[in-house]
DNA sequence: TATGAATGAGCCTTCATTCAT
DNA sequence: AATGAATGAAGGCTCATTCAT
């Protein structure tokens, strides 16, 4: 049953949902047809349950967060929290890819998505909020910022952007806790 | 031919490659699958002129990027700007993750996010350096804020984030802005 | 589609359902397991059309039986019947058998059942009522007679009765024509 | 083991040969997989043996039939031995249709129809023959009148015949009788 | 150019049977 | 004797692609 959810891991996070054949995830297994469904019900429950595997490990990143402070400490403590994501997303992106790929309806997948994103979004507020400063960034601008780190680390996965680890790190950083602590809202320019 | 380019496109952001029958498409464009293999040799080729298409529009749309200055007048450039981006962004995303879903070798996938994307960072990078200030992010920071520009407008489309449009465009042009002109580098922290 | 469904006669008839292969119909058909699927959208379907011929059929017959009298020539009429009954019944009574055991939920297969055996019952009923004459059979004699003939011409098509085609017509025509007008009800005597 | 029997009899019974898995009988029994193949070598010898028990049953109900007389205490003892018949063909009937459905080859299925019928048959004309009446009928109208009360009981327990116990026997009993003690041969009249 | 009926390889899923404990 | 996890052959169904008209 582990075995079959790591050969999940490997196999969707290679091919994706529909490419996915039963047959690989159980050859990589190494297990029979038969003890798949022994275990799930189908191909989708096996993704489902690595999702749910991948939103605890995201959500428990979320709390991992420590206080964010505009001096060097929270500068420190951000940086090393955006390791520890990185680490998490190259794991969790496949699959949540082969989730939304597979779209057992938007809803489970949007929800899926909703709820983690949301998580993390919501400890970043939170812990800039708890260091007293202001500016604190309005949940909009929270999930800017998760929407930044998570696409650009998919970017260095995919080798759109080819960077060393720690320098895509720093700049996530750098860029992240800029957002945090000098945010200069426009809301007075005229939109056009 | 036009026809079937847009019920690909219809039906190829509704479903994803592997779910787009052929016969939807064909059914949508109201002509037979013989006339779908006339113009196309098969049903990736399709997407592929798709992809292709969508990659234009996308460079295009770096070329129309003004110049960027700190002032008031740069933010509203570059509000106007992301309103033409999340125009442009709704019609490219669904297809460009029905051709990342397609695989054909993440090469040609890979090419065309790098071509497109590198050419969007570029413009942003070279827009600042064109207003002669200082802090003119790195590649890595221009795609960084692609990267959150590209994923946000994702968030929005899904109902992740859940924002009146003008909202949206106010978060990310604030942020970027931000990010393009306030960034300060950390390189002196220690790493961890 | 003719070739299909007689392919499918040929091979209900001799498999049952459970144990004919689309694989079976198809080759006996000389298609391709496409052709199979775009004319039937399931196995049970291409059963549940031969089911309804048959009922045609059976309607048909029902509608084919003359008026009956106690004289020869209302025997005569009726052997006759029960030779084309005898027909119809080499051909539907497999494809019923297969019905069955497909068992769509009794519903669809009882209801079939019901009509096509209580339509034939009706029509036994009605013919001697037309000839004027007394001890006309309640329509559960009628169907008891239905059911002998029914399972009669079974045990003949088996070879449980191992008999010529005019013995076993001579000897339902005789043990019908009697049941029909020789019935002596006793109703009087106890029930144990 | 009897547990197994009891378990297959129900299983057979409602959802026929092919429909019953092993695993619906063995939850059924409570036992394991194990335990079943210890004592039957596969699905069918199970099924067998509920089909040598029944036949036994019916052997036994066949040899239970008193002497008939054209009199009421024939009458009575014959819609007696029906009622008993009904009993016993409520448990069989599903068995040796599930047998049918399986058809290790018409060879067993007929062999074992064959003997049970026939003794059937047989019993009904000698228990006449024992009265010293005339009309015996042959072999054959014995076999048509087991015809008419196995096929009739049948409809009475699909719901095809929708009628209480005692006019179902009363009807069987009535034709029975008739059809035994007042059959008219016609075999002078021409066969068309 | 256009059509759409026909094809068949491929994949998901089931379930009778086995065997190590 | 009993267990039940594991096996894998078998079969229903889909859909991209072809080709005669």
């Amino acid at each position: 049953m582990r075995r079959l959810l790591d050969a999940g891991t490997e196999v969707f996070s290679r091919r994706g949902y529909h490419s996915a054949r039963v047959d690989d995830i159980v050859k990589t297994a190494a297990t029979s047809h038969g003890t798949f469904y022994l275990y799930f019900s189908n191909k989708e429950e096996l993704l489902a349950a690595l999702a749910t595997e991948v939103a605890a490990e995201l959500a428990e990143l979320a709390e991992s967060l420590g206080p964010l402070t505009p001096d060097d400490d929270g500068y420190r403590e951000l940086r090393e929290w955006l390791g520890r994501f990185a680490d998490v997303h190259a794991r969790s992106a496949p699959i949540i890819g082969a989730w939304t790929e597979a779209e057992t309806g938007a809803s489970e997948a949007g929800r899926l998505g909703n709820d983690v994103l949301g998580r993390l979004a919501a400890s970043l507020s939170e812990r800039i909020r708890a260091s007293g400063e202001a500016d604190v960034p309005a949940g909009l601008a929270a999930l800017a910022i998760i929407a930044m780190v998570e696409r650009f680390l998919y970017y260095a996965s995919t080798g759109i952007v080819r960077a060393a680890r720690d320098d895509v790190l720093d700049t996530l950083a750098s860029a992240t806790h800029t957002g945090l602590f000098a945010s200069r809202p426009r809301a007075g320019v005229a939109r056009t």
